[in-house]
DNA sequence: AAGTCCTTCAACCGCCCGCTT
DNA sequence: CAAGCGGGCGGTTGAAGGACT
């Protein structure tokens, strides 16, 4: 059977939002929380599909969202995590805190996909266009533990949204037990974590143009940031 | 100054997944 | 177990503004 649309889209405004509208959502998100979002456009008195609200409204009218220029180090942090993750932007956007996941793919879309290109980088494999060489002289293994890592980072991610979405839920409940939580992230990247190889790893690849320096220190610090 | 092309990014769309009934 | 629903995600679009001719 067919999905019914998400609103029923006779009526609702489409386009960009009015300051008024975001007036609106934000001083009932304010007082209420989003709670549903089908059902907030219509207490909040907005002509908009609940999508739109939410969208509005993690994208741009939270107050934990931090908008401007990327630093180099976000710059860095996005491309050596798009290495490992592919395009999976809301997980790369819980890495880089106050930035959503809509601006991170639009920056990688505009900015970053292009400057690896013009670098004869791949973007999709962040791999040197001409690889088959490279292949041969010994990079094979950097791209075969660099598939291992971006396995094992997935699997970390997906259970560190587990833990999230718990959090979340028992602070709900207001019977929060961050101790709990906390061990039990502290044991899990304790104990889970990629295999030795990764850690032992020194071989960075290093591309220079101009003034950028762009390090794909992939391997072993990549990790040892996301331990901190 | 006017017209055209290019770039950026907010917003929409469709699909997927997990939860509920 | 299947259907229905809501939320979330990634791909894409199109308006707006800047750059170029």
């Amino acid at each position: 059977m067919g999905r019914s649309p998400c609103c029923d889209k006779v009526g609702l405004k489409k386009g960009p939002w009015t300051p008024d509208e975001d007036q609106k959502l934000m001083a009932y998100i304010q007082e209420h929380g989003h709670g549903s979002w089908r059902s907030l456009p219509s207490k909040a008195g907005l002509q908009r599909c609940g999508k739109s609200c939410r969208l509005r409204w993690i994208n741009y009218l939270r107050p934990d969202i931090k908008r401007g220029k990327f630093s180099l180090q976000e710059e860095q942090t996005i491309i050596q995590l798009h290495a490992l993750l592919g395009n999976r932007w809301s997980a790369i956007a819980t890495h880089l805190s106050k930035r959503t996941d809509n601006e991170i793919k639009n920056y990688w879309n505009t900015h970053l996909k292009k400057r690896l290109i013009k670098m004869g980088i791949d973007p999709m494999s962040h791999k040197p266009k001409n690889d088959t060489i490279l292949s041969k002289s010994g990079c094979l293994k950097i791209t075969t533990n660099l598939s291992h890592m971006a396995q094992w980072e997935s699997a970390r991610l997906e259970a560190e949204a587990r833990l999230v979405k718990q959090s979340k839920i028992q602070s709900m409940s207001l019977n929060p037990l961050p101790m709990q939580l906390n061990s039990s992230a502290c044991s899990m990247t304790s104990t889970i974590g990629p295999p030795s190889e990764y850690l032992d790893l020194d071989k960075d690849i290093v591309h220079e143009k101009g003034n950028e320096v762009w390090e794909y220190k992939i391997l072993r610090m990549k990790w040892r940031s996301l331990m901190t």
